[in-house]
RNA sequence: GGCGAGGUAGCUCAGAUGGUUAGAGCGCAGGAUUCAUAAUCCUGAGGUCUGGGGUUCAAUUCCCCAUCUCGCUACCA
């Protein structure tokens, strides 16, 4: 691997709509926090730059819920995100945002160089507008009834009910969530950035010149290259973002996943006048650390945006990781299920260096991993405070006692000593092999072992005892020891930052380079040490248990409101009660509509006729279990083309909360035909 | 439905280009030890490597089928 002059690490901006929690941290901002101090210590030219990612539709609604502007939104997770990653030790050079006129001003030019230069294609198309509110509706502001499970509130990108996604002109009865007027159809504008020109280099730059990316990385990519990329709209309507600075095109803003990575150019335009050389110099290596939903952005999309711009270079790797699991169940913001950087940091006031370990040695990296408290505790106590805290207390206190707090001369050693000491040397390299290659964890079980190995050392050795009859002997022991702890001070430093900056105190020594762990001595005999405190507590039971408990109260409280019914629904008119025909009917036939996962096409002996119904059903029955069914089905509905099959009519059935359906069917066996009333 | 990643000891995970007794940490059992936050050190028990086929002298590692988990994406490989 050449040596570049200088690196440039960017980390996933996070979405300003809510604070940070593990999944986060565990996926994303530990492992650049420990490769961006690996490269400090190490003395190379580096920077890490993130910052708040503010606009967007959800932020917008976020706004709109609370009574609050979208500025207001992101103002507050943008504070609270900022100061949470400071006061957990994530050093980044710059913590920006997308809010901010830099990146306004830098988001612009990167559009409209593009533009200028005719990479865009433009493309005009139907969309809903509404007319009360005179705006565009993005997919997410209009709800209406899905066209396949009949659900009333889906979602015009998607049905959150049956899990289809939609366009919104398949929603029957289309609705703006803005003022709830009826939308209609308008032509408006947009620019698309033509990926499937950039699909030929692409396709050489990652498949055939980046086989060393991880497999998950590595994968999704040449699914996307096999699949051929299509063009991608990179603006929006929407009076929330960047405004495409083009005439003519009021109240269009720069699509989110085309203005977010230009927050890490204008980050970095922000921290220093001399930007360039950090995007646009050959010698600058990039790295980007995402998490695995973002792969495509920041292999294909922004690759192929800083290539059509052309003076900008490409990221060297992309190592995403996988998602973090927390006690078995999916993290999810809007769940509350989730351990928030901001309480952590109030709960465990001063212990950063723990979540930081355990989220390390537990990280995703090749899948997803589950957090769980009891583990968390384990980490600390049985590694944190068994392994490292203890044989850095044990070497403490024996120096302290032995030999009032100075560094014992070193004497004649044996060759057990010269391999203990050989052996930094070889975990020190382990260690570094396993950065350079963002293998996290290994890496932090690696410079644990130097950890493990004093342990070793003094347990062999037993200077308590030899103190007996040989003060000298003990003197090298403790001084080789010594040497050990010092080495630890530079090999965790990316890792356990809080814990290496008391070490040094109580060691009263001073910062080194990462290639000063191998220097010997590193403490001088007659060097003066302080007095140790404990490096980490033993976290107690009930700790982890209040934890816990406070997990449970959430899945209490989420399983409340699922299970919250839905008001009634506005009275009716008898008349318009009496337009429905229900009939009762049976199943003759029922068989999977191919391609899809909820669809079954149902014949059934209405008694007027036999017909066809398809039915988002699929996920609940099995086709032959339900042959022979007896069923509700309204017959007078207008009968609609659902995956190219006309569907005449609708079958009823009852939904449980957690989505599950029951057939409604006559408790007895009736005729079919008969009208139900 | 398609595609991608994964399913390895009780738990959390490693296992590059296939090769003699499949690894680590934790947990567990036994022993040693007391300098240390009852921490440490040694030894040991524990796996039909999701299931079923196939290629090969040889497969956890390659191919096919099934199944489960996660992600991406949907008239489309």
């Amino acid at each position: 691997m050449s040596d570049p002059k200088r690196f440039l690490i960017t980390s996933a901006l996070p979405y300003a709509n809510g604070p940070i929690h593990i999944g986060h941290l565990a996926g994303v901002y530990v492992p650049s926090d420990i490769f961006t101090r690996y490269l400090r210590i190490k003395g190379k030219d580096v920077i890490s730059v993130c910052g708040s990612d503010e606009h967007g539709v959800p932020i917008t609604l976020k706004a709109r819920n609370e009574g609050i502007t979208p500025q207001e939104v992101v103002d507050k997770f943008h504070n609270i995100n900022k100061k949470a990653f400071e006061d957990f030790g994530i050093t980044f050079d710059i913590y920006s945002r997308t809010s901010n006129k830099m990146h306004y001003e830098t988001a612009s030019q990167f559009f409209r160089t593009l533009y200028d230069r005719g990479v865009f294609i433009e493309k005009s198309s139907n969309q809903y507008f509404d007319p009360e509110t005179n705006t565009f509706l993005a997919d997410r502001y209009i709800t209406g009834t899905c066209p396949h499970c009949g659900n009333d509130n889906a979602y015009g990108d998607q049905c959150e009910k049956c899990g289809t996604s939609l366009n919104a002109t398949d929603l029957i009865n289309p609705k703006s969530v803005i003022s709830g007027s009826k939308p209609v159809l308008k032509m408006t504008k947009h620019w698309f950035l033509p990926l499937d020109k950039y699909q030929g280099w692409l396709k050489k730059w990652i498949l055939e010149e980046h086989r060393e990316w991880k497999t998950n990385v590595y994968g999704q990519c040449k699914s996307w290259l096999d699949q051929g990329l299509q063009p991608r709209a990179v603006s929006r309507d929407l009076n929330w973002g960047v405004p495409v600075p083009v005439e003519g095109a009021d109240n269009k803003v720069l699509y989110v996943w085309f203005d977010a990575p230009i927050g890490y150019i204008s980050a970095t335009r922000e921290l220093t006048d001399d930007w360039e050389k950090y995007w646009k110099d050959k010698d600058t290596r990039m790295v980007h650390f995402i998490g695995k939903d973002n792969i495509v952005f920041h292999c294909i999309m922004f690759p192929s945006m800083l290539k059509a711009e052309g003076s900008y270079i490409l990221p060297d790797n992309v190592p995403a990781n996988e998602f973090l699991n927390l006690e078995n169940d999916k993290i999810s913001t809007s769940r509350n299920w989730a351990v928030w950087l901001h309480e952590y940091l109030e709960e465990f006031p001063g212990e950063q260096d723990v979540l930081r370990y355990v989220l390390c040695a537990n990280a995703p990296e090749a899948k997803d991993n589950d957090f769980t408290w009891k583990d968390f505790q384990a980490r600390n106590n049985n590694e944190l405070v068994a392994i490292f805290g203890n044989f850095v207390n044990r070497t403490l206190v024996l120096t302290n006692n032995y030999f009032n707090g100075h560094v014992p001369e070193r004497g004649p050693l044996t060759q057990y000593d010269k391999e203990t000491l050989k052996e930094i040397t070889v975990l020190k390299e382990k260690v570094e092999k396993s950065l350079d290659s963002y293998r996290f964890r290994e890496a932090l079980k690696e410079a644990m072992n130097i950890a493990r190995l004093g342990n070793k050392y003094l347990a062999d050795t037993e200077p308590w005892k030899v103190i007996k009859d040989d003060r000298a002997r003990v003197g090298t022991i403790l001084n080789i020891s010594l040497q050990l702890t010092a080495s630890l001070t530079i090999i965790l430093d990316p890792f356990l930052p809080f814990s290496v900056v008391k070490l040094r105190e109580w060691l009263n020594f001073e910062p080194r380079q990462w290639d000063d762990a191998v220097v010997d001595p590193l403490l001088s005999a007659g060097h003066k040490i302080n007095s140790p405190e404990l490096l980490f507590r033993k976290i107690e039971d009930k700790e982890i248990d209040f934890q816990i408990e406070k997990l449970l109260l959430t899945k209490k409280m989420n399983r409340e409101e699922e299970s919250q019914l839905n008001p009634a629904k506005d009275n009716i008119h008898f008349d318009d009660f009496t337009k429905l025909d229900i009939r009762s009917a049976t199943i003759l036939d029922a068989e999977k509509v191919p391609k899809t996962k909820k669809l079954l096409k149902l014949t059934l002996d209405t008694g007027l006729d036999k017909r066809t119904v398809v039915s988002g059903i699929a996920e609940y029955f099995n086709p032959a279990d339900i042959i022979g069914k007896l069923v509700s089905v309204v017959v007078n509905l207008e009968p609609r083309k659902i995956r190219g099959i006309e569907s005449q009519g609708m079958i009823l059935m009852a939904e449980e909360n957690n989505g599950k359906l029951v057939f409604m069917s006559p408790a007895e066996s009736v005729s079919n035909g008969s009208e139900i009333k």
